[in-house]
DNA sequence: TGTTGTGTGTAGTATATAGTACACATGGCA
DNA sequence: TGCCATGTGTACTATATACTACACACAACA
């Protein structure tokens, strides 16, 4: 699904390439392409998605999972991020997009 | 460390006790106490955290661990969350404080 | 028409995770 | 001093995770 958009008209993204390239029996991917096995590792999430230019914070997402930097982040100060990520979890896409704008560009 | 400031003088807060209560073996409590297992599931730090009556992010915490809720609420928008995370990654206490508050008082 | 590349089915495996079961030594206290 | 509760050491185990290895059917193309 996220592969076969890179595929059209290159054969360097064929399912047999790519696995070779990321590290993994092409088999293997081709079960996870379909969802026939649960997600691979953080590790070779993060090979494919370099692989094929993708987000890897999407694509772990994908698989259900959160980077292990994130994790590293909330865990430091549970409390605070806990709170702050429950307390957006349901706030509008354009709120979230503003408030992740106003932190970054300081004026907060 | 958790469990011994409980225990002072209450003797229903024994390791065995406690283990019992949780639904572990007493010895398996005893070598999570002591860090010489990897920390246990996120259902038995939960319980764990229930019968202390301490929070169970920061227990979850303790063993490295992020809520499954929290990393529900990333994975449904990982890219706007990541971002948000990693910006506030080393924000100064205080002014996470005021946006924890902030967001929650609604004035954003 | 044979070989080359494609995706996939089946079977097996190494390592990590998340514990249990039982025995043992120690200290209080009746 | 016999008993009971405490915490802990050793040994084992079930399940999940994260894959590999190999065989197979199909399509193109030389």
């Amino acid at each position: 699904m996220v592969r076969e958009r890179a595929r059209e008209g290159d054969p360097a993204f064929s399912l047999r390439r790519v696995a070779q390239r990321v590290g993994v029996e092409p088999a293997y991917l081709s079960k996870i392409e379909r969802g026939e096995v649960p997600p691979p590792s953080e590790a070779a999430i993060r090979r494919l998605a370099e692989e094929l230019r993708e987000d890897p914070d999407l694509l772990l997402a994908m698989a259900g999972k959160v980077s292990r930097d994130l994790q590293d982040i909330i865990v430091r100060r549970p409390r605070l991020f806990a709170d702050l990520l429950r307390q957006l979890k349901d706030a509008p896409e354009h709120a979230l997009l503003r408030l992740v704008r106003e932190v970054r560009d300081g004026d907060w």
